[in-house]
Parts: structure tokens; C-alpha cells; sequence
DNA sequence: ATCGGATAGTCGGACGTCCTAGTGTATTGA
DNA sequence: TCAATACACTAGGACGTCCGACTATCCGAT
């Protein structure tokens, strides 16, 4: 009888254990830390990737689209879409291009500023906006894994962080 | 004189309270988590890349010579590197290429098993990693933005999130 | 009134990620 | 033994992100 798989342990925390033996002790949590948020970021990210992708929509699109549908006019310039996802101008261009292409959204000449372009939100793409929420919202955000008091404490931890380093 | 600027919210505090005028209580802090959960990993990830970039590497390949450089053997098969990372592995193809063409590793076949493909770190990696993390120690993880028991929490909250999504 | 700096948007390129498909190679079970 | 299955890796393509460069437009200071 061969011995049992080796029970996997958490990357992180053995990372953890790497930087401290060698000297690193002050870096060490602060390295935890920065991984253990890429790694959820990836996790999270697949959950809600998999839930849009019968709607056609990538998570980026999709924030696009709900930016858009609780905007007063629904209707919303390029860059002000960028600054409020904290994004590069090229990626709304691109995000907009594919809403464009899947008759979500329309670009529209904003009325007093020649430079700027608006972009509305379409019928269809306000109520694709509606059905993927609602199922976002049963399959992946009223169960994200974690207690409520952790939801919770995340949600405050982070705040802190992306207010420290200009966020908002 | 013009009315100040408006304060900046919080975008994820602004789409919480959408959400729950929406009558989407029960999926509002989820949504918050996920959302600040994508920002943050943003904003670390760039911190992250702007100390690695004067060494010509970004943290993907970063995380695959901080691996190798742990490894006793100083070499690994990609499938592991893979799962280690928890990429897929035409990512660690990937990197690997880079890697390999940077002179900083080289590629061996595995001596017993003729599918695999060992990877194995050149002084050249090994060096650059020692110099990379002492920066990445001092200018990042050393000082992440938050407290220590603010970190220290986020690692467990995040730990937690992982082992609930088979991370380890 | 005009000139120069800021702003809005787009294009092309680099990179990392995933997915599907395909080629070898190992392993297992009938 | 040998056929079916599992595994390791690579190729090609889609997507989102960033950066640098570029054009058009706006606005403030001289």
C-alpha cells in the first residue's frame, strides 16, 4: 500500500515560511499579503467569468454595463467610465467596442464637448445588465464562501488598502 | 468661484448602496467583496510590476524563479511549476519561454519520466531573484498600506476564501 | 486674441491568462 | 500483452490590461 498523497499545504504560508528563513521576516506577511490577493482575485474572478459567459459578457463588460444602468441619464462620457473603474482609457475603448458590436451600447457625440464621446446604454444591453445580475447575485455574490463577518472585515481591510494607495 | 470638487466616493460603497436601493441586499456585500477584491489585486499588482520592470521580469516570472529558488534541486517539472502557481499550463509555457530566452533558466529533459520537462534556475535567475525580492521587500511587502493586524487579518480572511475554493 | 498645456479618444504593440486542440509518453486494467 | 485512459507539454487564438504615441479639442494665462 503506497503512502497517501502528500497533503497539500497552503502555498502561501509555506512562501511565508521561505521568506522568513531567509531573513526576510519584515516582508514576510506583507508577501502573504500581496499573493494571498492575487490568488482570490483569480478565484473570484473565474466564478463570475463563468457565470457571465452564456451572456456573452466578460466581468470588464459587464461593469461597463451596470455603470451605465444606475447612471441618472444612462448614458455616460468614455472617460468618466474609466476613471470610475479605475482603468486605462484603451481598455474602455476596447470594452465599449465589443458592447458596441453586440448592440448593448451605442457611442454617442457628447452635445457641448467635441472631444468627448457619450456612451448609452441600449434596451438590450439594460436588460442583459438585469438578468446576469440576478444570477451573479444568486450564484456568486450572496455566497462568496466567506461568513459575513469575514465578508465584511474583507471589505473593510480593503478599503483601507485601495484608500491608501488613492483609489478614492 | 466655481463650487469645489466633488468628493470622490467610494465606487464600491456607491455601488453597494445601488445594489441595496435595487432590492439586492442579500448579494450587496458579496458584490462589494468581489468588486474591492478586483480593485485591490489591481492596484498591488501594479505596485508590484514597477519594481520589477527595471529587471526586465513581471511577477508571473518573478513568482516562477522565487519558486525554483526555494526548490532544493533548483529545478522543477512545469507541470508542478504549474500547479504550484495555480495557472494553467500554457501560462508556464509561457513564462518559461521568457524566461528561458533571458538566459535566466534552461530547460532539461526530465531524467525518468521522457513527457516532463524540468526547469532549472542559472545563476543569472538566481541572482536577479535575490536582487528582485530585496526590493520588492523594501518598497512593497515591507510597507503594504496596511497595519500588521490589518494584513495579518486579510492573509487569514483570504486563506479562507482559498480553501473554500480547493486552493489548497 | 493667441499660444501652450491639459484633456478625450484611438491605434498598435507587449504581456498574462484562459481555452481548445494536438502530439507524445506513462500507466492501468482487461 | 495491448488497448484505453491519463498525463506533460506546445501551438494558436481570444480577451483584458497597460504603455507610448498621435490627433482633435478645450481652456487658461499671457
Amino acid at each position: 500500500m503506497p503512502a497517501p498523497d502528500q497533503l497539500p499545504l497552503d502555498p502561501v504560508a509555506e512562501a511565508r515560511r521561505h521568506w522568513a528563513a531567509h531573513g526576510w521576516e519584515a516582508a514576510a506577511d506583507g508577501m502573504a499579503a500581496v499573493t494571498s490577493l492575487m490568488r482570490a482575485q483569480q478565484i473570484a474572478l473565474a466564478r463570475v467569468e463563468s457565470v457571465l459567459r452564456p451572456y456573452g459578457v466578460t466581468f470588464a463588460r459587464y461593469e461597463v454595463l451596470m455603470l451605465l444602468y444606475f447612471s441618472r441619464a444612462g448614458s455616460l462620457p468614455m472617460a468618466k467610465i474609466g476613471k470610475r473603474l479605475q482603468v486605462h482609457a484603451t481598455s474602455v475603448t476596447n470594452a465599449v467596442d465589443r458592447l458596441e458590436s453586440a448592440d448593448l451600447v451605442r457611442r454617442t457625440p457628447h452635445p457641448t464637448d467635441r472631444r468627448a464621446t457619450l456612451v448609452e446604454l441600449l434596451p438590450k444591453g439594460r436588460e442583459l445588465a438585469a438578468k446576469a445580475t440576478e444570477e451573479l447575485n444568486d450564484q456568486v455574490f450572496a455566497a462568496p464562501g466567506l461568513s459575513p463577518d469575514n465578508v465584511a472585515s474583507l471589505v473593510e481591510v480593503l478599503a483601507q488598502l485601495r484608500h491608501g494607495a488613492g483609489d478614492f
